[in-house]
RNA sequence: GGGAGGUUAGCUCAGCGGUAGAGCGUCUGCUUUACACGCAGCAGGUCGCCGGUUCGAUCCCGGCACCUCCCA
């Protein structure tokens, strides 16, 4: 004896939610195993939160479509596996331990030493990655939790060592001094991605260089005059005839009495300022190009504290590089030097993370050269090996390929992958080939005293490696073998360069084949006005809390139709409480459907013979069918908002208005034969039960609770066949005599509303229409539309006459209404005649066109005869519209 | 400076060659024994502007205006 639970006349989604996670996880459902060994596989990758976070709705939104397709595919057969992971977030997460180490006793890490400090930030990403992964479960996320990630544990960081090593031998991986972004407050280098370019106003200030030997000087334009204290040349463009006589010649440069020549280079703007230039090898990527060029000395005066240099002289040295500007600027001030400021608008480079105003720097870093990674990258996309939804993304991809810098991979931090790479006192480089110990000599002189290089690896340089590293790559592993490459990626479009370009290059290049064979980019979650959501502004959502007040299924749903929305999905509670609403309906429908199950026998679900069924039981099959078509089409598109338009809109409009309205006088009728009620009551059971596995995908909580309330067997829901459009279900006599139908319950209700009319006065109608198959249907449905409509009387025939009567035409059919003239209200006059007027103009546009010669021999016949139709129509409704004015008291 | 995208109902957005759609909101009626997180019904749009292609353009092409975003 079973014990179904009850549906509560509330629907409280929080009384169940965890419990059918709970059940599908322990029922082993979320692994790829559950499908059978023979079951084609689907494969996805979570793009891995970061471990410093808590879950934000950009996670929220992601996993939801993930979830979509993992159960929509689950439950088509085969073998899914969503790997979950944790991403260490280098940078973040030292910097969040550090505060807090501050806080709790005052300590900087280097009091502690890196040792240490390692150890804590490990004790304190351990403890919060299963926090993550339990908010990942409270979305209702079908991973694979047995697989899960993260990106610094043993088997990814073997994949690191192993690409680092890889790439060093083949030279793709080298240390170079290079020009670099350094960001002072967070005191490590960062890749240009990492930085963000701002527009900010400025001021370029003029300031006068004199020449040697007297005669004169040269005004050079800089937005940075701190930097001047580290020139070491001036340049204007080698064509620029004003400056023609000057190339060659000497300045001395202000403030240091340096001797610093004024050379030609094509790389200066003419129009930029006075046209010369200051040149400052150290301390701007354009100026240490031209430095090489040229053979100028590069003189560091900015340091990696952010403060001028012992170089920079004993006035500045020591200062901050923002005083130290105001310093120069007083300076050249008193020396006479200056010839005058504007204010300016440049972009700013700036630390994506801490905001701080990047420094260009030299230092000797280690790069990865990209350009024959993204060469595979581009031919496996060309190729399609991966698609992009929306197709458009793929330009922009293509345009960052193609102009790709190396890739700075190296970080001044103690918390990540250290760098695989030693060094002996002569400086020679030793890194150990793939799959070798860690070296114990110098490759190059032997020498046994090595040290390790301090630094460790950017982020990302382990999170390119995800799709294979999550297999288990580089050794060969069942998993690998078998669920490699990928299917899809779902992720936000924002970090298309960061993450999935990359990922893209790794996966072709270290493997040969590209990652996945989609990669979906969806927008950027915004508050409900469309603004970003930001910790100032304070409209930050929480989709967790969303979860707990409204329901995840909800929370889901709600971010399922968003997703469809351009680049903004604009979330809020409003929307969420909407949806839910949505919830809510099913959860009703559910308690009617309980109740009139209980009135009496079903035909059981699965053996009912379609053909035997009454017409408005094949209506609601057939728009079953097609509903289930378009879920399956939209999410074959992964158009998540399509699928989730279509369930809402069969399920309320279609099912819950429509068909459960039609059956209520069948399964409550004193006078309708028990067999045919077991029908309709097998066919409501059969259209509830596909609802919820069309659901399921998008709310995988409420509809077990409501499955196993209904069959008895709401786990199995989850591994349940994902239901398809069924040709033996079509139906379109059936489908035209319910549409009709259903268009003239509205006119007749719409026409009691506007003419206020109770809902209860009963009337008496007619419909006009030739006998045919349509005919006999509407006969067959009297006392159906006279029970939606409330009608005493309905004559159906060729013509109906009833004195007086108001006559329209719906759905290609004369409706006759049993109102008199007199009671037609003068709105309603007014309206008629209003609508009149329409459909004249219309019809006067219609056989304009049918008039048309170049219309009737070039348009298609279909065209044509439908738009001979469509004046038919048109015409048949003025002159039933406008005899319904003739004789009123208006007319 | 280079590139991409947008402009459709009050709001958020679908549609993209043959008579304009959804959700939410507004308005008007409703204690209709599943549901007021509801039921029924109405209203609301020169589809940014100007040209072109076409029998026909919201949809294709060109230009313009305004707004986003990305890269430098």
């Amino acid at each position: 004896m079973t014990t179904r639970p009850e549906l509560g006349k509330n629907f409280e989604p929080a009384s169940f939610e965890m419990r059918w996670y709970r059940a599908q996880e322990d029922a082993g459902f979320f692994r790829p195993e559950a499908a059978g060994p023979d079951a084609v596989p689907y494969t996805l990758v979570i793009p891995p939160p970061n471990v410093t976070g808590r879950l934000h709705v950009g996670h929220a939104l992601g996993r939801t479509l993930e979830d979509v397709l993992c159960r929509w595919r689950r439950m088509q057969g085969r073998a899914v596996l969503w790997v979950p992971g944790v991403d260490h977030a280098g940078i973040a997460t030292q910097m969040v331990v550090e505060r807090d180490l501050k806080d709790r006793t005052g300590k900087t890490r280097h009091d502690l030493g890196r040792e240490a400090f390692v150890a804590l930030c490990r004790e304190w990403a351990d403890a919060r990655r299963g926090d993550i992964v339990n908010q990942i479960r409270r979305l209702g996320s079908s991973c694979d939790f047995g697989r899960v990630y993260y990106t610094l544990d043993e088997v990814r960081s073997r994949a690191v060592r192993h690409v680092f090593t890889t790439l060093y031998r083949d030279g793709l991986a080298y240390r170079a001094e290079r020009m670099v972004n350094w960001c002072p407050s967070c005191a490590t280098v960062l890749s240009d991605l990492e930085v963000n370019h701002v527009e900010t106003s400025a001021h370029l200030w003029s300031i006068a260089y004199p020449l040697e030997g007297g005669g004169g000087e040269v005004v050079v334009a800089t937005t940075r005059p701190e930097t001047m204290l580290g020139d070491t040349a001036a340049a204007v463009h080698p064509d620029d005839a004003r400056y023609a006589g000057l190339v060659g010649k000497r300045v001395t440069l202000p403030l240091t009495g340096r001797s610093i020549p004024v050379i030609a280079d094509a790389f200066v703007d003419p129009k930029f300022g006075t046209g010369v230039v200051k040149v400052t090898p150290a301390h701007d990527p354009n100026d240490f190009e031209a430095g090489k060029r040229h053979a100028l000395e590069s003189i560091v005066v900015i340091g990696f504290d952010g403060k001028m240099t012992p170089a920079s002289g004993a006035a500045y040295a020591g200062l901050d590089r923002v005083e130290a500007r105001k310093k120069v600027l007083r300076d050249l001030e008193a020396a006479g030097l200056r010839r005058g400021e504007k204010s300016y608008v440049m972009p700013l480079a700036r630390c994506q993370r801490c905001d701080t105003v990047v420094e260009p720097l030299v230092s000797l870093q280690w790069f990865v050269k990209v350009a024959p990674l993204a060469e595979r990258a581009v031919a496996a996309t060309d190729a399609g090996e991966t698609r992009f939804v929306p197709e458009l993304w793929k330009k922009t991809y293509d345009e960052w390929m193609r102009n790709l810098r190396d890739w700075c991979i190296s970080r001044q931090l103690w918390w990540g992958h250290e760098i695989p790479a030693w060094y002996c006192p002569d400086g020679h480089v030793t890194v150990p080939k793939p799959g070798e110990p860690d070296p114990a000599v110098c490759g190059t002189c032997s020498s046994r005293t090595l040290r390790r290089d301090p630094d460790v690896l950017d982020t990302w340089f382990s999170s390119w490696l995800m799709p294979l590293s999550v297999l288990g790559w580089p050794e060969k592993t069942p998993d690998f073998a078998r669920f490699y490459p990928t299917s899809v990626l779902v992720t936000a479009f924002d970090i298309l360069f960061f993450w999935v370009a990359r990922m893209i290059m790794a996966g072709s290049f270290f493997d040969g084949r590209a990652p996945f064979a989609d990669v979906v980019l969806h927008g950027l979650v915004r508050d409900e006005k469309g603004q970003k959501m930001s910790k100032t502004k304070g409209n930050v959502v929480d989709p967790l809390e969303m979860c707990d007040e409204f329901g995840a299924d909800a929370v889901r749903f709600t971010l399922a139709v968003l997703s469809g929305t351009g680049r903004d999905l604009p979330f809020g509670k409003t929307r969420v409480a909407g949806y839910r609403a949505f919830a809510t309906k099913v959860w009703n429908a559910a308690r009617f459907a309980l109740q009139m199950l209980e009135g009496g026998a079903a035909v059981p679900p699965d053996r009912l013979d379609f053909t035997t069924l009454g017409t408005v039981d094949r209506w609601i099959l057939a728009r079953l069918s097609d509903a289930s078509g378009k879920v399956n089409g939209a999410l074959e598109a992964f158009r998540f908002d399509e699928a989730a338009n279509a369930l809402y809109q069969f399920f309320w409009s279609e099912f819950c208005d429509g068909y459960v309205e039609m059956i209520k006088p069948v399964l409550r009728g004193a006078d309708v034969p028990e067999a045919e009620k077991a029908k309709t009551r097998g066919v409501l059971k059969r259209v509830l039960l596909d609802s919820l596995a069309l659901l399921h995908p998008f709310m995988p909580f409420v509809s077990c609770e409501i499955r196993e309330a209904l069959n008895g067997d709401g786990l199995r829901l989850t591994m349940e066949k994902f239901p398809e459009p069924r040709a033996e279900w079509t139906d379109d006599a059936a489908v035209e005599a319910i549409e009709t139908l259903r268009a003239v319950v509205t006119r007749i209700r719409n026409l009691r509303a506007e003419n206020g009319l109770a809902q209860t006065e009963p009337l008496a109608i007619g419909l006009e229409l030739p006998e045919g198959p349509l005919s006999k249907e509407m006969r067959r449905h009297v006392p159906l539309l006279s029970h939606l409509a409330r009608l005493k009387a309905v004559e159906i025939s060729s013509k109906v006459d009833i004195a007086g009567a108001f006559r329209d035409a719906v759905a290609g059919l004369g409706l006759v209404v049993d109102l008199p003239k007199k009671k037609i209200s003068s709105e309603e006059r007014e309206k008629l005649q209003r609508d009149v007027e329409r459909l004249r103009g219309e019809g006067a546009k219609i056989r304009a066109r049918l008039a048309d010669e170049g219309f009737l021999s070039r348009a298609p016949a279909a065209v044509v005869e439908k738009t001979r139709q469509q004046l038919g129509e048109i015409e048949e409704r003025i002159w039933r519209l406008s005899g319904n004015l003739v004789g009123t008291p208006d007319a």
